[in-house]
DNA sequence: TTTACATTTCGCCTTTATATGAAATATAAA
DNA sequence: TTTATATTTCATATAAAGGCGAAATGTAAA
């Protein structure tokens, strides 16, 4: 019963719907996404192994960056479900519209190594 | 944020799980989800209001039983959503088909009262 | 090969979830 | 109206989740 609750638990985090709703826009590498959050750093790490182990996100090593980015072909068709249904889900939220907006802006050579 | 993970945590605890399943088969009191699932009654009580604020679930009183069914014309449509995706959701688990035989036989009357 | 930077892992602390038994509430039967 | 039964609420203990900073790891630039 542990797996089937998995993907569940790993949606019940307001931070990690923030971050999935945010990839929907962009990929996006590590301290990208934490600056938009303003979490540690190893606290949005965190968040990132257990959407990456649920199977709703990929990661992409990219020279010192890894980029993170929505699974655009999920082998659990449960997850397909629940990332198409996320499009629509919470679009409607003002946190959701203002992460979206900071996404679009972010650049990674000026938010890193601070 | 909070409303929007409450869906998913309703749905990420393993005897939330079992108690779906069980009412998919057929709409069932307090005392006969407790003798399934062998939780204390309060732990029971507990897990059907956070079912039910949820919206997923509804409750009829009769006489001194209180009786849980699924819900059945939910007016959020991500609740319909995520019901119907149950329905083949876990389907293939083990616990999740011995608790369906259990609730094929339970009886109120020899159940409760102890 | 140092040095710098991005990320992950670790240990620890705080908060939230889950479980229980006892007490409170509600209804039905005696 | 007492008594019994079903359920909920409360106080509380234990487990799990989420947060942080420091140390460890991996890669790239100097």
């Amino acid at each position: 019963m542990k797996e089937n609750t998995k993907l569940f638990k790993a949606l019940s985090d307001p931070n990690r719907l923030r971050i999935l709703k945010m990839l929907q826009s962009k990929s996006l590498c590590v301290c990208e996404i934490t600056d938009v959050l303003k979490l540690a750093t190893s606290t949005v790490s965190k968040h990132l192994s257990i959407l990456k182990d649920g199977g709703f996100i990929l990661e992409q090593k990219n020279g010192k960056w890894v980029n993170y980015l929505i699974n655009p072909r999920p082998s659990d068709p449960r997850i397909s479900s629940l990332i198409s249904t996320l499009d629509f889900w919470i679009s409607d939220d003002q946190l959701i519209i203002s992460d979206k907006q900071k996404v679009q802006k972010v650049d990674r050579f000026k938010v890193c190594s601070r």
